[in-house]
DNA sequence: GCCGTTTTCGGCCCGACTGTTTTCAGTCG
């Protein structure tokens, strides 16, 4: 199920947005967007709260709490509710558009009637911004490069977003009578990094039940299509939901049909067909008789056709069947390999909760180790000082062997300057336990220069891990234009890992370059990034990317016994 | 609107960049 904190956390940031546009009181704005993130990132559901326990939250007081009861109780809050009336909703879908904010926003409204982005689009293309006070050609220019990459992620979705629904809705259709199996099929099952639609499969003797449930679903807005053997719904978020009914000795066949992606279904169905086989959801036939050979599990049908079975998150028509026949496929890195988290944060730069609830969150996750890296001095909206950092390692060293089986890092994540500098010389460097490093701004430096920035990080050698690697944000900016083959090769020759940041707004390396990555022999780190105890749980995307990439444990740095670790975070000769 | 080893008012992360201006507003991290 999913926790009220996200519905809670969605309305207080359009409050916030919704005041910043009508021109209200920005630290008022500031407070709701801040109560926000906390309710967003808090380890208890608020539903289960009562007033006193929701101003325990860190920045909720009397005010935002009594709006979340009223929202608990009434479903809507009514400060809100007031505050829509004034402005369109297609307003607020334009601040989304990186470099508008809420001020040019509301002047776009107020002095061109533009609410929503069709209409930006128009008044783009017939040059009537660059007449406002405030826009320009540039203006322009950049608006149109903000919009082509937010439609470039289009109407897909983040992974944790689809897979938040898709579980629920297995969920649901798992306590229906009559559910033999329910499971989620194609991208999502792949790990693709958004996810366009949920395939979501269900073997039963008899459909109707799954088919009127799913259209019954609280979320569902629409139903796109309500047969007997597949029901397709709209949820209110606009996410697109196919259920599958299978019979139960199906369930193989379709899984492996609807896992797709299409191009490794084609080849394996090629293969069968050289075989005088016939491949399809409903199982394996010989194709003369149309006998059915096998059907009820996906090892059966891989094995029929003389493969061994493959790997969702390898299913992509990447060389993966060639490997397979040559009996060479990698066994990807699974969940349970991860042994600790490299990189986290706590409140004491711009994470949401103390060390010590991080802490009790990493062991209840059953780490054998875990690493505190918080932003270093150079990010100067974070205020760190080697005194609060020294304070920080003594309270660490304390609470170290207080989580049994669990042993604590203490590291930093550093910001990598324009020149390739970090923020600390290497004698207070040389105190941490880890050091990820990471590039946080001048994201339009000319490829050499962002090269030779990397590059330099790599050489310090106190640096260990480098933190999300293209610093893009999918669907919010891209990635950096760094020649990154030249920086896999100063890792590889350096000892440097590179990191696959796993929160999946990032998922940074992505697939493509950890195997461009992996061919120039680096080494990688799965990271949470963790600012809040709910995101510890992000782990599961980073090992869904690695699998994608191809990635064993051995390529793994935290699969490894802490000992090994530690041999390889020593600062390099 | 929230918060307090500076506590019931008066601050609120702070600096840089961009594109617009001709000294600055808006946006971002």
């Amino acid at each position: 199920m999913a926790r009220a904190n996200d519905e809670i956390e969605a309305i207080l940031q359009e409050y916030a947005d919704l005041i910043a546009i009508t021109g209200g009181d920005a630290f008022r704005a500031r407070s709701y967007e801040k109560a926000a993130r906390a309710i967003g990132g808090y380890h208890a559901d608020v539903a289960t709260l009562d007033p006193k326990g929701l101003r325990e939250i860190p920045n909720v007081g009397k005010s935002i709490a009594d709006k979340i009861v009223e929202y608990l109780t009434s479903g809507q809050i009514s400060a809100v509710e007031e505050r829509r009336q004034s402005v369109p909703a297609g307003v607020r879908e334009l601040i989304t558009i990186p470099m508008l904010g809420p001020k040019k926003a509301m002047v776009l409204y107020e002095e061109l009637g533009i609410s929503n982005v069709d209409q930006l689009l128009d008044a783009v293309h017939e040059e009537r911004l660059r007449d406002l006070k405030g826009f320009g050609e540039k203006t322009e220019a950049n608006i149109l490069h903000g919009i082509a990459l937010m439609q470039k992620a289009g109407t897909r979705i983040l992974l944790n977003a689809a897979m938040d629904a898709a579980e629920q809705i297995v969920a649901e259709l798992s306590g229906i009578e009559g559910c033999r199996k329910c499971a989620y099929a194609g991208s999502l099952r792949r790990m693709r990094e958004t996810i366009g639609d949920i395939d979501i499969l269900v073997a039963a003797d008899s459909s109707a039940p799954f088919m009127d449930a799913l259209a019954a679903l609280p979320h569902t807005a629409e139903v796109i299509a309500h047969g007997a053997k597949k029901t397709s719904v709209r949820t209110t978020k606009g996410l697109q939901i196919d259920l599958r009914v299978l019979p139960p000795d199906s369930w193989g066949a379709g899984l492996q049909y609807f896992t797709g992606a299409k191009a490794h279904n084609i080849r394996t169905r090629e293969i069968a067909v050289r075989q005088g086989l016939k491949l399809s959801e409903y199982g394996l036939f010989d194709a003369e008789t149309g006998e059915r050979i096998v059907s009820s599990t996906e090892e059966e049908i891989y094995e029929r056709i003389g493969l061994p079975w493959i790997p969702p998150t390898l299913r992509e028509d990447r060389g993966e069947i060639a490997a397979a026949l040559r009996g060479e496929l990698p066994v990807p890195v699974a969940e349970d390999d991860i042994r600790g988290d490299l990189h986290t944060h706590t409140d004491l730069t711009d994470g949401l909760a103390p060390l010590e609830e991080m802490v009790a969150a990493a062991a209840a996750r059953g780490y054998s180790y875990y690493a505190v890296t918080d932003h270093a001095p150079d990010l100067a909206m974070q205020r760190m000082t080697k005194e609060k950092m020294l304070a920080q390692r003594d309270r660490v060293r304390e609470l170290d062997r207080t989580h049994k089986g669990m042993r604590l890092l203490h590291g930093t994540e550093l910001n990598i300057g324009p020149d390739g500098d970090v923020d600390w010389p290497g004698d207070f460097l040389a105190g941490f336990d880890i050091c990820v490093a990471s590039i946080h701004s001048h994201f339009n430096q000319s490829r050499e220069a962002l090269t030779r920035r990397l590059v330099r990080a790599c050489e310090n050698p106190y640096v260990s891990v480098i933190g999300h690697p293209t610093t893009r944000r999918i669907g919010k900016r891209p990635p950096i234009d760094a020649d990154f083959d030249a920086v896999f090769a100063a890792c590889a020759r350096t000892g440097t890992a590179l990191e696959i940041n796993a929160h999946p707004e990032r998922l940074d390396l992505g697939d493509e370059d950890i195997l461009r990555a992996k061919r120039h022999g680096v080494l990688f780190a799965i990271d949470s990034d963790a600012h809040s105890t709910t995101h510890l749980p992000y782990m599961r995307y980073g090992v869904g990317t690695a699998q994608r990439g191809w990635l064993t444990k051995d390529d793994i740095v935290n699969t490894w016994p802490l000992a090994k670790l530690r041999r390889f975070l020593s600062p390099r000769a």
